[in-house]
RNA sequence: GCCGAAGUAGCUCAGCUGGUAGAGCAACGGUUUCGUAAACCGUAGGUCACGGGUUCAAAUCCCGUCUUCGGCUCCA
């Protein structure tokens, strides 16, 4: 293995299992080897499911050839080779990369170019080790396992590419991915468990229950929402519209486009430029205007924001001051990073801007806090993690705003407050907005896809080019601290995550269609009474249908369950001459009749109070 | 954007090495009047992603484009 970014301490670390899918990945470029010895390696470490090894080679890898490449690696395993630890001088493992012994069987023509890069990014005095298994000699770290006999039970995944080192200016490598476990029994299960992942998907739940679509003719990554989509995003809206009154934030309104102007005060152009739809040139004043004007689509509420603040003069009395809105943005995504709902061109944030004074920063930036906190608990989410990602100084002026003394000053203040709020965190250098250090909010859902859900900003950069003010006590003019905040992102992702969340089961609350009532063939007395339940339902806002056709009731039932209808009113001549009904709920089956008054109560109840 | 793979009816998919497209479900019409996950019969539905080429003949082979997927980079 060749990882050289992580520590001797790091690898020390490595658990039993990594410890198993590295020796794989040596194992697997053995393997490679005895088919194309001129595959050149270059990193090959354990990853959160199985490992993988780059391998630079003429010849395409395609999963036809696994199974080739498997067979040898069984044999490999077979022959039960010990993995033998060799500690090298820099000089002689330099050596042997010229004569392309590192990564191969044997001495070969070419060198062994990325390991000998490698080797020369390791640091003086560190250590360098070689280990061999059979012919088969690597630069690596290690640790192995004792044997490749341990390697228990493997399977090759699919292939990828991936550049050198991560850098795109680099070659670009066969990235061969696999997984290994200790048994055959493991490894059944964690196949097992990709296809329970699989159904439930964010892109096939979508589709199966009528979510969202997105058409070629709209455009890549701009999603359309079915109604059954939309009812989600009302709810979240609705559940954000009361959050952030009760904690005094107020509503505003912006547009989705605005002058090249507003974009270049804001820092965006240059800074975000190339995450921006191109601008529109309009000719304001008639065709034979030569100067145009350059119009882009927002691609962050904030600019519009500051302007809204700025319209008005401000006392330190009227702050924090906090503006909310369900901003539909426009980002200009590269085409490769499009995924479903995750990762799309337009989106509704969930977007407010809150300005304070510095002596408020902390209770504002704690409140914010405490609001995730609330929606996690709400929504049932256990593992989180706040990435507190701050700038890097040798990109001031580039990816960051040339502000070096701000970003000291808004890192130490954030950090601080992180510190004190006892939230679990960590630092990531070099990920900050361009305007100031942020914290991003990592969830995970079920399947064990791991998103960036939230986002808790600061910006230091905008107020000043706003020149946003207030008038401070002391009768002088200073400049608000700004807090950007998102805690349920974008409506894009935060319903591509809910889908995965609960596997298209939501809770009542947030189903698409909470109540769907069925009759027991289509008596007219019986469709009457449905029909008069189902009034009362929508008179009272519960978004409900009727199936009053002639299918058989196994029939209606086995519709709203595919669609995973939440509860089903099911209704049969006994029910209505009790003015009753039966009630089914989705997951939990026949729950038995219920007076009509008691079963509507219990669905307004459980909506009203977002039960889980 | 880059590398690789894929695109057949509304959905899920079949269609072998070229001979002119098929199933199930859904839809529609009829029959059935039924108690908790699919009643029965029939009808209709496809520029095989799009454009070009090779061929007597292309869903099938070749080239280009678009889109999606697996990754890289990036992010809410």
């Amino acid at each position: 293995m060749s990882d050289e970014r992580k520590t001797p301490e790091m690898r020390a670390q490595m658990t039993e299992i990594e410890r198993l899918r590295h020796s794989a990945a040596h194992v697997l470029a053995t393997a490679i080897l005895k088919i194309w010895p001129e595959a050149q390696f270059a990193a090959g470490p354990p990853v959160e499911n199985g490992f993988y090894y780059d391998v630079d080679l003429p010849h395409r890898i395609s999963p036809e050839d696994f199974e080739k490449i498997e067979a040898e690696m069984k044999a490999e395993i077979k022959a039960n080779h010990p993995f033998e630890r060799m500690e090298v001088s820099r000089e002689e493992a330099l050596e042997m990369g010229r004569k392309g012994r590192l990564a191969s069987l044997g001495d070969r023509e070419q060198p062994s170019k990325f390991k000998i890069d490698i080797i020369e990014n390791i640091p003086e005095g560190e250590t360098i080790s070689l280990y061999r298994n059979g012919d088969f000699v690597d630069l690596c770290a290690g640790p192995h396992v004792m044997r490749t006999g341990n390697i228990g039970a493997f399977r090759l995944t699919n292939v990828a590419s991936a550049y050198y080192k991560g850098d795109e200016k680099n070659p670009q490598l066969q990235r061969i991915y696999g997984t290994a476990f200790k048994n055959k029994t493991q490894l059944d299960e964690y196949f097992a468990m990709l296809e329970e992942a699989k159904k439930r998907d964010h892109r096939k739940l979508g589709k199966e229950l009528e979510i969202y679509i997105i058409d070629e003719d709209v455009g890549p990554g701009l999603p359309l929402w079915l109604p059954r989509g939309a009812a989600i995003i009302e709810e979240l809206e609705k559940l954000a519209k009361e959050t952030e009154f009760a904690a005094g934030y107020q509503r505003v309104r912006s547009t989705n486009l605005a002058r090249e102007a507003l974009y270049l005060k804001s820092g965006h152009l240059p800074y975000y430029k190339e995450s921006m739809f191109p601008p529109m040139e309009v000719h304001e004043h008639g065709e034979e205007d030569s100067v145009a004007q350059r119009y882009y689509l927002k691609a962050m509420n904030c600019p519009h924001h500051h302007k809204l603040y700025a319209a008005i003069p401000r006392s330190y009395r009227d702050l924090p001051l906090r503006f909310a809105e369900y901003g539909f943005c426009h980002r200009y995504e590269q085409s490769g990073e499009l995924f479903g709902l995750m990762r799309v061109r337009s989106m509704q944030m969930n977007d407010a801007h809150l300005y304070m004074t510095p002596e408020q920063f902390e209770s504002e930036f704690n409140a914010v806090n405490e609001m995730y906190l609330n929606y996690f608990k709400l929504f049932g989410l256990e593992k989180y993690l706040m990435r507190f990602s701050t700038h890097d100084p040798t990109k001031l002026g580039q990816k960051f705003l040339d502000e070096p003394e701000l970003w000291k000053q808004t890192e130490e203040m954030t950090r601080n407050v992180l510190k004190n709020s006892g939230l679990n965190y960590e630092e990531v250098p070099n990920e900050a907005a361009f305007y100031g250090p942020k914290v991003d909010v990592q969830v995970w859902s079920v399947i064990g896809r791991e998103f960036t859900i939230a986002t808790n900003q600061v910006d230091f950069g905008q107020p000043r080019r706003f020149n946003l003010t207030y008038k401070d006590k002391d009768n002088t003019e200073k400049t608000p601290i700004c807090i950007h905040r998102a805690p349920l992102g974008t409506h894009e992702r935060f319903v591509g995550f809910l889908l995965e969340h609960y596997a298209g089961n939501f809770p009542l609350w947030l189903s698409p269609e909470q109540v769907r009532i069925m009759t027991i063939g289509d008596d007219a007395a019986l469709v009457d009474y449905a029909r008069k339940i189902g009034n009362e339902l929508r008179a009272n806002f519960v978004r409900s249908d009727v199936d009053l056709g002639t299918d058989k009731i196994n029939g209606k039932i086995q519709r709203a369950e595919q669609m995973k209808v939440h509860t089903m009113f099911v209704i049969g001549k006994r029910d209505m001459e009790a003015d009753a009904v039966s009630v089914r709920v989705h997951g939990k089956g026949n729950l038995g009749a219920k007076p009509r008054a008691e079963a509507i109560a219990e669905v307004l109840l459980s909506i009203k109070e977002r039960r889980p």
